[in-house]
RNA sequence: GGGCGGUUAGCUCAGCGGUAGAGCACCUGCCUUACAAGCAGGGGGCCGGCAGUUCAAAUCUGUCACCGCCCA
């Protein structure tokens, strides 16, 4: 906090910095923005309201590169919304991520030799708080150095009293409408956890294991069926065997029974059609307790279910003590040993197929019964399908309303406990056979309270507004609910974006934003998913270190799309030169007289002038709305466009050549700044403060000003101009003639009028007396001819350059003629069209005469 | 098994009915008093294959082939 809000920097005089750096300037800034009290919303302001609630990062985490490009394009939102004269509210805050965080303070503990249940519920609780308190401000602090403008002083965390409140009433609230339920329901249990975990935070991968065939004789002793597995282990809990009813082997079975090989009971035959009868032998082993498959046609066949691996991960007690407290895989091995030692084996190969593990700590996923707390979310679902369906709620890209849809229509019910223990403790107490739900402890004695806590989701679900205060009837809830977008990237669109759009409307009576953005997932080079493990992440912090924020932020909404990308240091760069290029031009402005804070635009005195203002005018245009649709990339693009190839290229060198104004050139930067602040915070900023005449922060600087008309007369000038002058260097490119080398020229067939003395500047030509019998050349664009002396060109290249560009001429306009003379043509497209053909004719047959006429001036 | 994306210049990606684009890379020439992290010029593409629709297809339809993702 050394530096002044507001000063100038070193001075401009002699050896003034050739580059903005980044490193030592851009920190600054970030104090300013929040000192200046811009960043705090204000809910009694007569503004519009423009807010967005940042998708909470993990309290444990760092910011990756997903981060960077998501709070990059947010912070571009809301600061164009800020400077457009919105009241801006962008939330802030990180959320507790139950498994993620209380496995990192785990881990912790591991190292010191001891465990979670060796401190005690309390004790571990108040040692994740402490980790909490020390590492929790990361990436908050991560998301300032990105630049990124939220509103640091409504910072919320999802474990914060109020926020508790929030969720315990949600939770209590959808009990008494009984959407919440208990029950014993096949969950995925997480070995390495010890606990359920969602359907979303499965993953499937490829496993080969041994495909093994076990024969299980037939009860009346009249043979055998063979069934395939590939787990073994779980035969201990098998209750049934299935064959498909249309199995004309087995059809005879059905109704009879076998015997279970080592265990002796007697299991029914029975007919489904989940059965493939193709797969294995077409006999299936059923073993509802850890099969979701088995336990759903159990439920149809109402078979015992019988558990035989526990929570623990180990084979359970009672199935005899040859098996219990093995692992699954010492179990299957021991039991395909005594298999064979009894005969029953029948066969094993290898067999790969897909296996669930969990997201949180890899290991391979147990699916067993378990007594959970579930929501049953088809209710809930509903209008969360009719918001995309009326357009209340909409998806960019279009197309994952659909992958939305599609999900909620076939939603199943949420399983929201978690055998953790931070996080939301359920609202839940037990008595005997009592169960009591609600916010505070049942009167009486000997109420114990569920142990588990809620699935994190379930608390973000209410992000939106419970950041605003609910369920306390709040000015900011009043005002900035619903919010104006959600970005965030695709995989959490299950995860959360559904679950905030149900929750908003059962509890806000209406969608929690009206947009859904969903950014690219960017890629590592290769293409390659990016991940610590794997090794192919890139830091955005190292990135920022190396090249600024400015130039992360730039190169990462280049490289955004509407698809995944794959990570390009080349777009970073390219947004590292912007900045340079950006502060060299206000560098040369400035020393030329350029000053800021005109209150109207400057009357341009020059076409020159003019034209300039119109490019700006139309990339301020262009900007607005590629912002309303979510286009960043071409947003980026259209920046980097107009700074580099029309305002530095030929306007500052038509400026330096006293073709434009001062006075203009320091509006129409001011402008340009003020149109690339949200892409670019840092160097629009401190190229602001060179300014003279600059009052305040970019920040909060009106959003840029067309700085005159769209002007067709002065484009079409300029437009000659650059036709004029590209020819002439192409030509010395061609024949090897130095840019300083001066050439006499007679300017012919072009209209530059006070143009003339720029164009023969920036060109190196002078105009001057030809003599007659001086070959002739024309240029590319049919409007212009330079007639420069001979001798220095080789004229052969030239004949042959000319007739090669004849033929391209005269296809282009044969297609036209053609089109033309096709009746359907004429007669079916639109006329607009069909007079652009009857112009392109026109100019091609003059660019085809121009160019008979040079090739017959060379002599061919 | 079902669904959704993708396949365009050496690379990364735009364009999505009317003359194939950008950045980077490459080649050539310039240390031009804002910027060599710069400037100027240039080469480079049967737009995955096939078949349709259309006056006209990279663009629309169908189909096939690969690549990726999501859900079972």
């Amino acid at each position: 906090m050394t530096e002044p809000v507001k000063g100038p920097l070193a001075p401009a005089a002699a050896g003034a910095e050739l580059r903005y750096d980044p490193a030592a300037d851009e920190p600054r800034w970030v104090d300013a923005w929040e000192r200046s009290g811009a960043l705090r919303a204000n809910p009694d302001s007569d503004k519009p309201a423009y807010s967005i609630a940042i998708p909470p990062p993990n309290v444990t985490g760092a910011l990756h590169i997903g981060h960077a490009l998501n709070n990059s394009i947010q912070d571009v939102l809301i600061r164009a919304h800020r400077m457009a004269g919105y009241e801006t509210l962008w939330i802030c805050g990180t959320d507790h991520a139950g498994i993620a965080t209380q496995a990192q303070v785990e881990k912790e503990l591991a190292r010191e030799g001891l465990n979670r249940r060796d401190l005690g519920r309390e004790a571990f609780l108040e040692r994740v708080w402490a980790w909490r308190d020390e590492y929790g401000g990361t990436i908050i602090g991560q998301l300032r150095r990105l630049g990124a403008t939220l509103d640091y002083s409504r910072e919320r965390f999802t474990l914060d009293d109020g926020y508790a409140r929030a969720v315990q009433r949600a939770f209590v609230d959808l009990y008494e409408k009984g959407h919440i339920y208990r029950d014993h329901y096949m969950v995925n249990w997480d070995p390495g956890l010890g606990s359920a975990i969602s359907d979303l935070e499965v993953e499937d991968r490829e496993v080969t294991d041994a495909l093994v065939r076990i024969a299980y004789p037939l009860a009346d002793g009249s043979g055998e069926l063979v069934v395939a597995t590939v787990r073994p282990e779980t035969m201990l809990g098998d209750t049934a065997v299935a064959v498909h009813p249309a199995d004309e082997r087995y059809q005879h079975l059905v109704g009879t029974t076998c015997i279970l090989p080592l265990v002796g009971r007697e299991l029914p035959i029975i007919a489904d059609d989940y059965v493939k009868p193709e797969f294995g032998t077409g006999c299936l082993k059923i073993t509802p307790a850890h099969d979701p498959n088995d336990f759903e046609l159990a439920r149809r066949h109402n078979l015992e279910a019988i558990s035989v691996i526990g929570e623990d991960g180990l084979i359970v007690p009672g199935v005899g003590e040859r098996y219990q407290g093995l692992t699954p895989a010492e179990c299957s091995a021991r039991i395909l040993e005594d298999l064979a030692a009894a005969g029953h084996l029948r066969g094993t190969e290898p067999f790969t197929h897909v296996v669930p593990f969990s997201h949180r700590s890899g290991r391979r996923v147990e699916p067993l019964i378990s007594l959970q707390w579930f929501c049953d979310m088809k209710r809930l679902a509903e209008p969360a399908i009719s918001a995309v369906e009326t357009g209340a709620l909409t998806f960019t890209p279009a197309h994952w309303a659909g992958v939305y849809v599609r999900w909620m229509q076939e939603i199943r019910p949420w399983c929201l406990s978690r055998q953790l223990w931070w996080g939301h403790q359920l609202p839940v107490w037990y008595r005997g056979e009592e169960i009591y739900v609600g916010a505070e402890a049942p009167e009486g004695d000997d109420w114990i309270r569920d142990p588990d806590v809620l699935d994190t989701w379930f608390s973000s679900g209410l992000w939106p507004f419970a950041t605003l205060g609910w369920p306390e009837d709040t000015a900011e809830l009043g005002r900035f609910y619903p919010t104006s977008v959600l970005s965030t990237a695709r995989d959490i669109i299950f995860l959360w974006v559904a679950r905030m759009v149900m929750l908003g409307i059962e509890y806000m009576g209406e969608v929690p934003f009206s947009d859904v953005y969903i950014h690219s997932v960017i890629q590592a080079a290769d293409g390659r998913r990016m991940s610590k493990s794997l090794g192919t992440g890139v830091d955005p912090l190292d990135l920022i270190a190396d090249h600024g924020a400015d130039a992360l932020r730039f190169g990462l909404l280049l490289m955004s799309s509407q698809q995944d990308v794959r990570f390009s240091a080349e777009k970073i760069r390219q947004g590292r030169q912007l900045v340079t290029k950006i502060w060299n031009a206000t560098r040369l402005v400035v020393s030329r007289g350029g000053r800021a804070g005109a209150a109207a635009p400057p009357t341009p005195r020059t076409a020159v002038d003019r034209w300039m203002a119109s490019r700006v005018t139309e990339a301020i245009e262009l900007a607005a709305q590629l912002t309303a649709g979510y286009e960043f990339s071409r947003l980026a693009d259209v920046i980097y466009h107009l700074v580099f190839d029309e305002y530095c290229d030929w306007y500052l060198e038509l400026f330096k050549r006293g073709e434009a104004t001062a006075e203009v050139a320091g509006d129409l930067l001011e402008q340009i700044l003020a149109l690339v602040h949200p892409v670019m915070p840092f160097v629009t900023e401190a190229c602001w403060e060179q300014m003279p005449g600059s009052e305040g922060l970019m920040l909060v600087h009106a959003p840029p000003r067309r700085p005159g008309p769209r002007d067709a007369d002065a484009e079409a000038l300029v437009a000659t101009l650059q036709d004029a002058v590209s020819a002439v260097r192409a030509f010395r490119s061609r024949h090897a003639i130095s840019p300083r080398t001066g050439l006499v020229v007679a300017l012919d067939r072009i209209a530059l009028g006070d143009l003339t003395p720029a164009c023969c500047g920036l060109a190196n030509v002078n105009v001057g007396d030809v003599a007659d019998d001086a070959q002739v050349l024309a240029f590319a664009t049919g409007q212009i001819r330079i007639v420069a002396p001979p001798g220095e060109i080789d004229i052969a290249a030239e004949i042959a350059r000319l007739q090669a560009e004849l033929a391209r001429v005269e296809r282009e306009l044969g297609r036209a003629a053609s089109m033309l003379s096709n009746d359907r043509f004429v007669s079916r497209a639109p006329a607009e069209l069909v007079d652009l053909e009857r112009e392109k004719v026109r100019r091609f047959s003059l660019e085809r005469d121009l160019l008979v006429e040079q090739i017959g001036a060379l002599g061919a």
